[in-house]
DNA sequence: CGTCATATATTCTACAAAGTCGACTATATC
DNA sequence: GATATAGTCGACTTTGTAGAATATATGACG
């Protein structure tokens, strides 16, 4: 188990982290889109959710309707304890890797 | 031009980064395989460098043979400008994803 | 009320790109 | 040729990607 996760699954997960109780597709795109400046469309980053679920890395739940006005209810995601610790072990990869490299390197 | 990178190309780029001169097929595993704690096979590491050759991000060139004790030649690898520059990007996205989480997620 | 216009959110289908490696090939030295 | 070192091939799995379609809620209006 513990595969090693996508580029795009580390981003996703770590929107998860940031957004807390409202995670959900639109919002993990958002905040991947303008923290990260990366694109995704909602299909890649709904996918990448999906698949993130079968593997038992994040769980989500239905959410009321959204109050102000029509459209569809929310699935909120929130990540496991699994998830938690792949995500911890790919970042903590990627921070043996860079550090000791000098200041253009350096990430932090 | 540009694309994302994949998380192994990243940790490949950066292997290039910490091996200078010295990077080729099998110290870049090994330099992945200990500090990053990531096996890839050696087919693996290959076909990853092969892959950022052709989009421009890394060059190679064949070195003298090994001189101690036989084998094939090394292929040393160089990262590019624009490999530096994808990689720079990758890893500001992380960063800015990582970054104001309490200590468990701050990765620094 | 019934249904349509509109807004919001998620899923489907299908393909491209990245990751993976067992087996095989190449090239040196002794 | 035995042995050591390094690289390539072929083939398949997993991730990334998004256009188009679907689902569901509200408000408007005759």
């Amino acid at each position: 188990m513990d595969k090693n996760l996508g580029e795009l699954e580390q981003l996703v997960l770590l929107a998860l982290v940031r957004l807390g109780d409202d995670a959900y597709g639109v919002s993990v795109q958002e905040e991947i889109r303008s923290r990260a400046s990366r694109d995704a469309s909602f299909a890649t980053i709904y996918t990448t959710l999906a698949r993130l679920e079968e593997k038992g890395y994040v769980e989500s739940y239905q959410g009321e309707p959204t109050a102000e006005r029509g459209g569809r209810s929310k699935k909120h995601f929130i990540m496991t304890k699994a998830g938690k610790q792949a995500l911890q072990r790919s970042l903590r990869a990627l921070r043996t890797m860079t550090s000791g490299l000098d200041a253009k390197w350096d990430t932090r």
